[in-house]
DNA sequence: CCCTGATTCGC
DNA sequence: GCGAATCAGG
């Protein structure tokens, strides 16, 4: 399979919607994803702007200064300068009150098309700390539409949170999918990594 | 362990 | 130019 313009394009297209590398490759077959992150790279378009963050990863290291060699270059890149919405530090205001929608990113000379997979949107700015009360919000209304599996029916995959008394019938785990390795799913991870409160100072 | 993109390097 | 292998973060 190589390049042609009109894969060339799917690529571009979906790679401008968010879709990760691997769905590109699955979705134009014969390829891996290795290899669509190639061409990728050597079409020059290693980050996406749109705003979409699509959860999974983000480019993992930001300011990565090239070593540039090219010693003159006096054509400066007509790259678009897209103006990113600012992402002020979180101020001390206290708002309990989570934002109601994420801001559109609306990308200049480009028609604004975020094909958002069906889904739940991320919130763009999840709050680092302040845990207890949201965080035991937010695992309340995870307990909801948990899948209450049972002991067994946990996977690789999947929260291994329990929930509700193991002396009752009352009792499963949540059970939602838990990506990042970590054996939680994201609301319970704020929970189960309870940084440091309540701990009497003993020693010292 | 699953995923993601980034980079390298032989072809 | 291509992409598998490898690297690196989550």
């Amino acid at each position: 399979m190589s390049w042609n313009d009109e894969r060339v394009e799917i690529l571009k297209k979906m790679w401008a919607e968010g879709q990760s590398a691997s769905q590109i490759a699955k979705e134009l077959g014969g390829v891996t994803r290795n290899a669509v992150i190639g061409k990728v790279h050597r079409l020059g378009l290693s980050n996406r702007n749109g705003g979409g963050g699509t959860g999974g990863a983000s480019a993992a290291t930001e300011a990565k200064p090239k070593p540039a060699k090219a010693a003159a270059k006096p054509a400066p890149k007509p790259k678009k300068a897209a103006a990113a919405a600012p992402q002020p530090k979180e101020e001390p205001a206290p708002k309990p009150e989570p934002a109601a929608e994420a801001a559109p990113s609306p990308v200049p000379g480009s028609r604004i098309k975020p094909i958002i997979p069906a889904g739940q949107p991320l919130p763009p700015q999840p709050s680092a700390n302040e845990i207890d009360p949201k965080a035991l919000a937010k695992v309340s209304e995870v307990e909801k539409k948990a899948k209450k599996l049972t002991l067994m029916e946990l996977t690789s995959r999947t929260c291994k949170w329990p929930v509700g008394d193991p002396a009752t019938d009352d009792f499963w785990f949540c059970g939602l999918p838990s990506q990042a390795g970590k054996p939680y799913c994201e609301a319970h991870v704020g929970v189960a990594f309870q940084p440091m409160s309540s701990r009497r100072d003993r020693r010292r």
